[in-house]
DNA sequence: GTGCCTTTGTGAAGCAATGCACAAAGTCGA
DNA sequence: TCGACTTTGTGCATTGCTTCACAAAGGCAC
């Protein structure tokens, strides 16, 4: 195993630079296949929707790649994020829940593209294990454990309804995987060690709600107390 | 119309706030259907996942809807998160781009059981425009703009591919609309006044990937160049 | 070389969110 | 009615993130 060297720049990258590096990742692509080689720290923050002082200081924290008077080298510099966002390996991952947003999610080409392998779909009803989708065979979630340990799936997707949501993370971080993608509506509990980010489609709309009020009307309306025939 | 009130409590809410509400009110519901009367902030704080001070924090945002020394009144309380962020009232939503994504979206019952009432289908493909889906039949795209106005659509989603969704975009604000969840992975350009909220799986896989490679190696591996046979 | 110009990398200030800790407010049993 | 107990609502310290502003670094023209 490679050990590695402590240096000032590897220890805790804040959490919010981690989730802007896929956006200038994204922003570099784009840029390399229109064939630029070099880009300003005021350009990219443009193309990625930031503030440029924001930019310079989150690429600060991966070390210092960029050339004063210059710019950034758009290669290197895609070389540089994505290997610090680990993309330089392949990850495996596992689908449970092939319903309607497993199987969107199994038909998208935009993960293997970017190192995720879809290795496995699993569902618990009978007539949908068997299907075939994307190349894949939907198999028993009774061989959740056997799929996750035998093709090394790290990453655990979860669509199945709320309701098994909780079991299945459960079973999955008993096989030893501590990174899950939730789409189910549901807190899950998991021990420390296990990061689970969640997908909640709901929730996006309901803040988008709330703004929109706000726009039309300045604020809710200030019904002080329940509206009439409720009581209390 | 009704005029609004100004008070103390309604002038900004933090988003950071904002986005837990409808935590909050997923896990009033479940107590609600449990038959639960009142609810302490340390009960409820549990089932949302926070720290009991700043669920305290939030509501107190909205009002003061406790009662010292009880909790609050579960129903209560639903009520007035609910109407704080708008879902007293019906918000028509129109999905553009039917495909894997805006099929499983369509299908899913999630949304109309909480205020968000699909309007309309719409899509480019002369193929997939006519087919009928969860009951609605999918219109063309052209016409985008005709639906929302005469369906009163507020919020659309953009389930199209990246490269069609700045124009679809830019045609809904035209059209008036000012709340967009996006699923295409594209930074969207927008005036001021127009809310967007992006949800992108791709992004989210690579999180995932950071942290997974930490835990593996206590940090990537601290290749200070390019790799072998990679030139500069 | 030398000096000008551009752009990075970062100190420091400002702002927002978090979490602690406790006084104030209210309930409830006696 | 009173006192013990519970739980809210919030002032305050802390932490983390954002943004400004500029010195230092490097390229490039002459
Ligand atoms: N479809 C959407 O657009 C959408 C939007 C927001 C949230 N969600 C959430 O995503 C999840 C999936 O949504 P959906 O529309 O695909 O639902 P779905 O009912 O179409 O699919 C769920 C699938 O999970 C399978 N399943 C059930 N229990 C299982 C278990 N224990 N192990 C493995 N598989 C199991 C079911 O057989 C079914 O095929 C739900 O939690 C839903 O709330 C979906
Ligand atoms: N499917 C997923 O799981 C997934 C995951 C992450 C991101 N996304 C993103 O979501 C978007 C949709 O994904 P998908 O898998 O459903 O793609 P898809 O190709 O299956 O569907 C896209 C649909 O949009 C339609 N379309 C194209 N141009 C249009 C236009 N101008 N107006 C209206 N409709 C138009 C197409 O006809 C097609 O039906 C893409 O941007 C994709 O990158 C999808």
């Amino acid at each position: 195993m490679i050990r590695r060297i402590p240096q000032a720049r590897d220890r805790g990258i804040p959490d919010a630079t981690v989730a802007r590096l896929p956006l200038y990742l994204r922003a570099l692509n784009g840029m390399a296949e229109r064939g630029t080689a070099t880009v300003s720290s005021e350009d990219l923050a443009l193309a990625a929707g930031v503030n440029s002082a924001k930019l310079r200081k989150d690429l600060s924290h991966l070390g210092s790649y960029g050339t004063r008077g210059v710019g950034y080298d758009v290669q290197y510099l895609i070389y540089q994020i994505s290997r610090e966002l680990g993309l330089t390996q392949d990850w495996a991952v596992a689908i449970v829940g092939v319903g309607n947003l497993g199987r969107a999610l199994a038909n998208y080409g935009g993960f293997a593209s970017r190192g995720f392998r879809i290795a496995g779909l699993l569902d618990a009803d009978p007539h949908v294990v068997g299907d075939r989708i994307a190349g894949l065979v939907v198999e028993h979630a009774d061989e959740l454990e056997s799929v996750i340990s035998k093709r090394g799936v790290s990453i655990v997707v979860i669509a199945t309804p709320a309701t098994a949501a909780q079991r299945v993370c459960d079973r999955v971080i008993a096989a030893g995987v501590t990174s899950i993608l939730n789409f189910a509506p549901v807190v899950l509990a998991v021990p420390d060690g296990v990061d689970v980010r969640k997908v909640d489609l709901s929730i996006e709309l309901q803040i988008l709600a709330f703004h929109e009020q706000r726009k039309a009307n300045g604020g809710p309306i200030m019904a002080e107390e329940w509206p009439d025939g409720v009581v209390m």
